[in-house]
DNA sequence: AAACAGTTCAACCGCGTCTGG
DNA sequence: GCCAGACGCGGTTGAACTGTT
């Protein structure tokens, strides 16, 4: 009695789950190799997974720069409008709301938007409404800043090429949720790793409290006096004060530098020039 | 307190597409 | 052009969690 390939898979890799020491081993390995190859990645990395579940998991949890935490009203409304015309490409509505996973984007449809947009009877005026709410600078200041743009659809705004404020200042604001263990050291020769010395909770530190300390002393306001992150700062401190960040919040300070490099500060120093894709970083 | 129902979300599965040999 | 392997995507599943009776 022959098996299915899938069966044959289920022999051989682990299925279910990631423990902490799996999104360990892929994390660091991630960060050491960048990404190659998915199918060498588990083999390489030490972990009993194939590389399909390697690459789910980096894209919808390890990966930096997610958003975790309940999706903004001018994401509903940007969901709620993509979804009207991009249909089920979830892809596709994920690249208009960084820090966001198709996968996030999918369950969370599912679980809120598909019931309210079927509850009313009045989708479309629903979906109007919701149409660029991402344009409301009154309301919070961080999002469009000309009028003659708020007319104007999401996708017609960005199938021009325009840059959208409001979009920019969703994007994710690299908050590395447990991303870099404290075993990732800023240094003058920049970002430097150390083999743990002692396996914490998997992920180099304990949530709650570490998080709160480490915001305490990150000094968030005296970050706020940058440029680029003035917006930065409001934002994720209207986020910590409604308490949408309930994860361990290992760093905080991003500011794009063109599209895809980051710099990176950790309060007593920075560096800059790592590349980050939605699949990988480089240095 | 226990049982059940409903909800959420991480992960799996299968299929289509892409790419290199 | 064909094929195999890798990748990407959308649909689906099921464990864990939460609320209700």
């Amino acid at each position: 009695m022959g098996l299915k390939p899938s069966e044959k898979l289920t022999k051989k890799h682990k299925k279910g789950l990631w423990s902490p020491e799996e999104d360990q081993r892929l994390k660091d390995y991630i960060l050491q190799h960048g990404i190659g190859c998915w199918s060498s990645v588990p083999l390489n990395a030490g972990l009993q997974r194939n590389g399909k579940s390697c690459r789910l998991r980096w894209i919808n949890y390890l990966r930096p720069g997610l958003k975790r935490g309940m999706f903004s009203t001018q994401e509903e409304g940007m969901i709620l409008t993509l979804h009207q015309t991009l249909g089920n490409k979830w892809s596709q509505i994920a690249k208009h709301l960084p820090g966001r996973t198709d996968n996030e984007i999918k369950n969370y449809w599912h679980s809120y938007l598909k019931k309210r947009a079927g509850d009313s009877a009045d989708t479309e005026a629903n979906i109007a409404k919701h149409k660029f709410a991402i344009s409301n600078t009154e309301e919070n200041g961080s999002c469009m800043n000309q009028s003659s743009k708020a007319s104007r659809s999401v996708l017609e705004l960005l199938d021009s090429g325009e840059q959208v404020q409001g979009h920019e200042n969703i994007l994710p604001r690299l908050v590395f949720a447990d991303w870099l263990p404290n075993d990732y050291t800023v240094g003058q020769n920049g970002l430097s790793y150390q083999q743990p010395t002692s396996v914490k909770n998997g992920f180099g530190f304990t949530a709650a409290k570490q998080q709160g300390d480490f915001i305490h002393g990150f000094g968030f306001n005296e970050v706020a006096s940058t440029s680029s992150s003035d917006m930065y700062s409001q934002d994720v401190g209207d986020v910590m004060q409604k308490g949408m960040l309930d994860f361990p919040l290992k760093f905080q300070e991003q500011s794009a530098l063109g599209s895809n490099f980051m710099d990176y500060s950790a309060g007593d120093g920075s560096f800059s020039g790592f590349y980050m894709s939605n699949s990988g970083i480089f240095s």
